[in-house]
RNA sequence: UGACCGAUGGUGUAAUGGUAACACAGGAGAUUUUGGUUCUCUUAUUCAGGGUUCGAAUCCUUGUCGGUCAACCA
């Protein structure tokens, strides 16, 4: 494709308002954003969009992007977080410029509280929660003024100080802007902006006890390091009045709040807040379960960067509310996978069928190439060994087949993989009549590579030998919910896990997986990966997805 | 029913007053030693009414529907 005829990718919303501040010559051509996690809960899908676009786009545009924790509540936070965050940016395949707290500003923060005050701007109001919550109206009736709003700055700068002295219980007190009590905007109706919390913090510890709150302090954050786009999602549209009354009575650097709208997947919750209660009430195994949307859990799941990074860029960014299918992820995953993903054969059923080819020497066995990749032809090949007698799914073998069943039944002909052509002729089964051995006939100028039987079979399977096979545990994961719009769902969002989300089989893997390692391709199964649980006499594979299987779907509609 | 935000195939995202397109999903076929991959073809879209205009998904207006906001959370 020449550089005409290559089509012009269109910009989303926040691209072209880049484009057009670099252009106009804003903050000095500068761009500077910034992705500021609470250090409260790990990372999950929507925090990657939200680091591919803040990243991305200073990327994109010769800009750099600050990872600043938004620690200003000591009571949830913890250090646990900024590290398993750390991680997790690096795992998504970006650096920072520069690691940064809102703590690091609190001194800052503080004589910013006194400038407004100062200014008759703040004072402090010693209601109650309570108190302060009925005063605040609703959204169709405005608020009622504080009893102690019109204190004088010296009072209020006398116990603001007191405040920060200790010389206050938690709850006594805090320090309110002073706005509007009737403003449609409920976020301007006297917001508190400072409070009392005799907490220890794990960055301050405990030189501080009082806080402030979100509105204090991440604008003036973005300020301070001089932001210059500050991307957040649409529930802080609200808030952004605030964001700018605070910079433009502080007068300090102006930087903008941009809002985009977060990301929604089918049969899954994308919220701290859920996906912290299916930890803490045992529902899952922990933040990094492979069923999490949690960047740790996907990770061990399987999912790669790029295939995160990818399904980002194609979920595009707007303004609307979105639901994305979980198969567009599904469909990156294993777009990723097939390019660099080892092939090998595992048979997945605990209950295999043992197949004896009856007229290969008893005792005889023979080392077959095996490509690792068809993708990647330069990733070589391996041996597996052949014999006289195999496993293989019990779901490749019927009985009486339908029409266009390409796999083993009397009198059927199939590829093994690999190997040889094989013909069934004959089933062994017990007295309950389950079937427990095919005998089979191989052709033996049908090998591999060198074929010259002249025939042809419709079907290929996969296999392994009976003698060497190796015992692995597979852990195979469906999704966590059994609804698609969680948003939609009646009750409880926890009415609706699924309880079959995870099943174990023991399976019978080719040796060569005795050394696993990264991402496989269980032949016709899917994708797999070690999991970390695994040790070096207990192999455990997690399905990191299955492959496509237009058979099945073609089973399922009739 | 106060303010704010939004509305384009099944799901997302484009089209920036000039032929509604791309991806996923769906369907049909070809290739294939993975019923995978790859390739070809294909179904399906502007919330509604009114207005401006030679021309409207786009601008104006009214309405409808959806979302957000009343934490000493972020």
């Amino acid at each position: 494709m020449t550089e005409e005829t290559k089509e012009v990718k269109s910009l989303n919303f926040l691209e072209e308002i880049v484009e057009n501040d670099l252009r106009e010559g804003k903050s000095g051509g500068r761009l500077l954003t910034r992705f500021p996690p609470e250090p409260n809960g790990y990372l999950h899908l929507g925090h990657a969009k939200s680091i591919c676009l803040n990243f991305g786009l200073a990327q994109k545009y010769g800009g750099q992007t600050n990872l600043r924790f938004d620690d200003t509540n000591p009571i949830t936070e913890d250090t646990e977080y900024v590290d398993s965050i750390k991680a997790d940016v690096r795992w998504l395949g970006f650096e920072w410029a520069a690691e940064l707290y809102a703590s690091d500003y609190f001194a800052q923060l503080y004589e910013f509280a006194k400038k407004l005050i100062q200014q008759g701007l703040a004072y402090v109001d010693d209601s109650t929660a309570e108190a302060i919550a009925s005063q605040k109206g609703t959204p169709t009736e405005p608020g009622q003024d504080s009893p102690f709003r019109s204190r004088s700055i010296e009072e209020n700068l006398a116990l603001f100080e007191g405040m920060k002295d200790g010389k206050y219980p938690d709850g006594s007190r805090v320090l309110r802007a002073k706005i509007d009590m009737a403003s449609p905007n409920m976020h301007f109706r006297d917001p508190v902006i400072y409070r009392i919390k005799h907490a220890h913090h794990h960055r301050t510890g405990d030189q501080w006890c009082i806080y402030p709150m979100y509105d204090f302090a991440h604008g003036q954050s973005d300020s301070i390091e001089q932001i210059t786009h500050s991307i957040c999602t649409l529930e802080f549209i609200p808030h952004r009045p605030l964001y700018d009354w605070f910079i433009q009575k502080l007068d300090i650097f102006p930087s903008h709040q941009y809002e985009f709208a977060r990301l929604n997947l089918t049969y899954t919750v994308m919220s701290k807040r859920k996906l912290k209660q299916l930890v803490e009430e045992g529902h899952v195994a922990g933040w990094d379960d492979p069923r999490m949307p949690t960047l740790s859990g996907v990770r061990r799941r399987g999912y790669t960067p790029e295939a995160i990074r990818d399904f980002c860029e194609r979920i595009g960014v707007a303004k609307r509310d979105n639901l994305i299918d979980v198969g567009l992820l599904e469909f990156c995953v294993r777009e990723h996978l097939n390019k660099i993903a080892t092939r090998v054969m595992v048979v997945l059923d605990p209950d295999p069928i043992k197949v004896v080819i009856t007229n290969y020497p008893e005792g005889q066995t023979e080392e077959l190439s095996i490509e690792n990749n068809p993708e990647q032809p330069e990733e070589g090949s391996r041996n597996v060994t052949f014999s006289r007698e195999i496993l293989v799914e019990r779901e490749d073998f019927m009985e009486n087949p339908p029409k266009k069943f390409f796999r083993l039944a009397p009198g059927n002909r199939v590829r093994l993989k690999g190997a040889y052509i094989i013909e069934c002729n004959e089933v062994i089964k017990d007295s309950d009549g389950k079937v427990t051995e095919l005998h089979c006939t191989y052709v033996p100028e049908s090998k591999s590579g060198s074929d010259t039987s002249g025939l042809k079979v419709q079907g290929t399977i996969h296999w392994v030998n009976a003698a060497t096979a190796l015992p692995v545990e597979v852990r195979l994961y469906d999704r966590l919910f059994q609804v698609e719009d969680l948003n939609e769902a009646e009750g409880d969002f926890k009415d609706h896990l699924n309880p079959n989300s995870l099943e174990i089989v023991h399976a019978f893997a080719e040796p060569s997986l005795k050394e696993a390692s990264g991402t496989y391709q269980f032949l016709r199964k899917g994708y797999f990966c070690l999991d970390s649980d695994s040790s070096s006499d207990r192999l455990i594979f997690n399905r990191t997805v299955g492959l496509k299987d237009s058979w099945a779907k073609d089973q399922k509609k009739k």
